[in-house]
RNA sequence: GCCGCUGUGGUGGAAUAGGUAGACACAAGGGACUUAAAAUCCCUCGGGAGCAAUCCUGUGCCGGUUCAAGUCCGGCCAGCGGUACCA
């Protein structure tokens, strides 16, 4: 009989289905393993190669550790709020509701086409009120505890989108889905104070087991440096604050910059009035991709008629506005020491300003010397002498002591826009009232429905389409119960991936958004893969909500994840990204179609190193059906024999086997999903050698079921085996079988490959010299030569060194 | 610019901790079976020399450490990802 993947694909996903075996089952007695993959995004184009390798890997994962013992939790859900369907829906004027309902469950038929072995009855879908009351819940508290705050901010606001985006939607100026040019725009929007778990989200870094790429870039992004804040006077009176990661080089500090939108400039009489006015306005109509374009050539403009004083030369030194000094970071304003910093030095250089070396090691008057850790103070008064690290301690300390500063640790991370003028998005649950404010919402009156609307396009003020919606805006206020309105901006689609992992705890709570026995059973998230391009969206803000949620005492733990793993793109067959654009995306059907789900499941982690991007290969796929064609026709035929213990394995395939055990095992956990494949490969290539017996082909079968599941599962009981392979336990091995009664030896001459010898383990190092010098190939290399040192690796290899 | 990662046959990729480079596949070539094709099975497959056993050479480039370097160190080059006037 041919290998009929198709019956038998359909044939065992119909049993999972109706038997629930992969149910995760709360408060069970048996070790709990949560095992994460990020939840798509429904789009109308179904799954592509993008999703199916996470979720393999993972599922291979998830099957392995059932079959070790464990509790496992493998969900999935949908993240289906957003923009792509709104569009869609605009255009074919569909509601969002009915688009999302018939991309999920176009979605939730090819992963189940795929053989996941997902809890499904855990199911969460972000649109469906009954769960986006909880996204709404959340906000409430964030509200509670002042850490969601509406402020009239520069936005970036995309002129074709019609929608402010998150500073991490800004791709290169332009908007990270459309590519539409992006302007700053000023605009009241809700923001998260994420910037007050700054420290912790950086700290906390240290506690989890996340891969090194992800905590870098994390704490990049946050980015967080230690200097000090220093008050220069100036000759109005005023104090202009400063921040400086190189408070040493305050001697060195020739003049001073300010941001053009510093609020001194509005009480200063100013000289040159005008020039600095035109300086503000033409600096206010750039973008913020504009001011950044322009690094090359800085401008700027002095602030005539005051100065500043250096607190430490006492001297008077200019003011000059320009925008290399950003408003948003720090105080807006910077001593400048052009010695020893690149722009003030080439600032310094177009404005003639002094320039004073104030490390020595370098030549300033060529170039500012700004590697200058390792460098003594010079010029520096009371700091003369001193090495960098001591001279930013003494001049700290001289400086709090003189009230005229103080250490301070300044981060990157910025708070986050959490406002949406979109309809396909949780409704913010806040009511304005005239003589309230902004009102939260009584719990009671969660979920905060999303109304029906004529029309999903934002209006043209740049409002969301639920401004449009008097009936629903206009209602009464929950303090005072006068007539209050609504807030009409939406939430982005980071609100309901920010807590979602922990709904699949307990996904059918209606009074919590799970139930505490629930998270403490479940959570933290054992191990959590996904894309390096969440890791500073979805993975940082689901780490601040999970930080405010333990500190109001909602979670058990204060990290969501404990393991953090990231896989690499699937690249088209040239190699590129896939893109529609490129039209070289590939998709999982057509795969499955022609091969069958254990094929593309197999030959999508045979690929390549799952950390790494891989291109796809069409043709390659063959090699993987062409294994399963062999395994099925080694193990279709009934094996006889009675033992089926993996100790009854024939002495011949003893070690073969043993080694793929360890292999096969330690590979899965470590994310080396090609060579496990590869390694099954190899036994089946000695099972064509010599014939499995019955013991041998069970250990193969319980082996390959996480990977090819379904042809697993009939080979199983086509040999007459009990149960489901999928419910085994996973096989041991013993290391003491994983080694050959004799073991090839390299002879290395002089550190060169002259040969090998067969040895018995664990030969002691005499009989094995003995033995080199007798092979008749190193006998003649050897030949009227000394031996004048031997190198011994034991069970691998001998080096001579002969004169 | 800064941070991180990567560079190995025609291709995807292997190579625990420095210890036989190229596992496992794909493609290609040759052969068996077949009327033929597909499928299957067997052989060859980094480069060079040789009938051959064998020898030389080879992991982006240059140097170093070591008995021994794809692996470690220093300096380059190229590609990918992140970030960008962050003081």
């Amino acid at each position: 009989m041919k290998y009929d993947f198709k019956s038998i694909e359909t044939k065992w996903q119909g049993r999972w289905e109706a038997e629930k075996p992969f149910a995760a089952i709360n408060g069970d007695t048996r070790p709990k393993y949560y095992i994460l993959v990020e939840f798509p995004y429904p789009s109308g184009d179904g799954l592509h190669m993008g999703h199916p390798r996470p979720y393999t890997a993972m599922d291979i994962v998830a099957r392995k550790k059932r079959m070790q013992g464990y509790n496992v939790l493998f969900p999935i859900g949908f993240d289906a709020f957003g923009l792509p369907t709104e569009n869609y829906a605009i255009q074919n004027k569909i509601h969002p509701a009915v688009v999302t309902k018939n991309n999920t469950a176009k979605f939730t038929e090819q992963l189940k086409m795929l053989g996941y072995s997902f809890d499904w009855d855990r199911c969460v879908d972000t649109t469906d009120p009954n769960y986006y009351k909880w996204t709404q819940w959340i906000f409430l508290k964030l509200f509670e505890h002042d850490l969601a705050y509406k402020a009239l901010i520069p936005v970036n606001w995309c002129t074709s989108c019609k929608c402010v985006l998150a500073n991490e939607e800004v791709v290169d100026g332009v908007c990270e889905r459309c590519g539409a040019d992006v302007v700053r725009r000023e605009k009241s929007q809700w923001l998260l104070r994420i910037t007050k778990y700054a420290e912790a989200l950086n700290d906390d870094l240290d506690t989890v087991d996340f891969v090194e790429r992800v905590k870098v870039q994390q704490r990049n992004w946050i980015g967080r440096s230690v200097g000090a804040e220093v008050d220069f006077k100036t000759t109005t009176g005023d104090v202009i604050r400063v921040f400086t990661t190189r408070q040493d080089t305050l001697y060195g500090a020739t003049y001073m910059v300010i941001s053009p939108e510093h609020s001194l400039l509005n009480k200063w009489t100013i000289e040159n009035e005008q020039e600095v006015k035109d300086y503000q306005a033409a600096a206010a109509k750039k973008s913020d991709f504009e001011r950044t374009e322009l690094v090359k050539e800085k401008t700027g403009v002095e602030v005539k008629g005051i100065r500043a004083i250096n607190p430490v030369t006492n001297s008077e030194i200019p003011i000059y506005i320009s925008d290399y000094v950003l408003a948003t970071y720090g105080t807006g304003a910077i001593m400048a020491v052009p010695g020893h910093d690149t722009r003030d030095w080439e600032f310094a250089k177009k404005y003639n300003l002094p320039i004073i070396e104030v490390v020595s090691g370098g030549d300033v008057a060529k170039e500012a010397y700004v590697d200058c850790d390792t460098g003594t103070m010079v010029n520096s008064g009371m700091i003369d002498g001193l090495n960098v690290d001591d001279a930013k301690v003494k001049i700290t300390k001289w400086l709090t002591e003189q009230g005229l500063g103080e250490e301070k640790v300044n981060f990157k991370l910025r708070d986050w826009v959490f406002s949406r003028q979109k309809y396909w998005g949780e409704p913010i649950p806040i009511v304005i009232c005239g003589k309230c404010g902004y009102v939260p919402l009584p719990e009671s009156q969660l979920p905060l429905v999303l109304p029906e609307v004529e029309k999903y396009e934002t209006t043209e003020t740049g409002e969301s389409p639920l401004a449009a919606m008097t009936q629903w805006t206009t209602t009464t206020c929950p303090k005072c119960g006068g007539e209050a309105q609504r807030e009409t901006d939406t939430m982005p689609n980071w609100a309901g991936s920010s807590w979602y992992f922990l709904r699949y705890a307990d996904p059918h709570n209606d009074t919590a958004l799970a139930s505490r026995d629930a998270l403490n059973y479940w959570t933290p998230v054992d191990w959590y893969n996904g894309g390096m391009e969440h890791t500073t969206l979805h993975l940082l803000y689901s780490r601040f909500w999970h930080k405010f949620l333990y500190n109001i005492g909602i979670v058990p733990t204060s990290e969501p994840y404990m393991k953090r793993t990231s896989h690499g793109f699937i690249l088209g067959e040239d190699g590129q990204k896939m893109s529609k654009s490129r039209g070289n995306v590939i998709n999982p059907d057509n795969t499955v179609r022609e091969y069958g789900a254990d094929t593309a499941r197999l030959y999508i982690m045979f690929i390549g190193d799952f950390e790494k991007t891989a291109p796809w290969s069409q043709s390659a796929v063959k090699g993987c059906k062409k294994f399963l064609d062999r395994v099925w026709n080694l193990a279709e035929i009934k094996v006889d024999g009675r033992s089926t213990s993996i100790s009854d394995v024939s002495a011949e395939h003893e070690t073969v086997i043993h080694r793929a055990v360890k292999k096969v095992g330690s590979d899965i956990e470590s994310l080396k999903y090609n060579t496990a494949i590869a390694t099954l490969m190899s036994l089946v290539n000695d099972f064509y050698v010599a014939a499995p017996n019955r013991a041998e082909l069970k250990v193969l079968l319980t082996m390959l079921s996480p990977f090819a599941p379904h042809i697993a599962e009939e080979l199983w009981e086509l040999q007459g085996f009990e149960g489901y392979v999928s419910q085994q336990p996973w096989p041991e091995y013993d290391e003491a079988k994983t080694h050959d009664e004799n073991v090839t030896i390299a002879v290395q001459i002089m550190g060169k490959l002259r040969g090998t010898i067969e040895a018995p383990l664990d030969c002691d190092d005499e009989t094995l010299i003995d033995m080199v010098k007798k092979d008749s190939k190193i006998k003649a290399n050897i030949e009227s030569k000394e031996i004048i040192r031997t190198i011994i690796v034991k069970n691998k290899l001998v080096n001579l060194i002969v004169k």
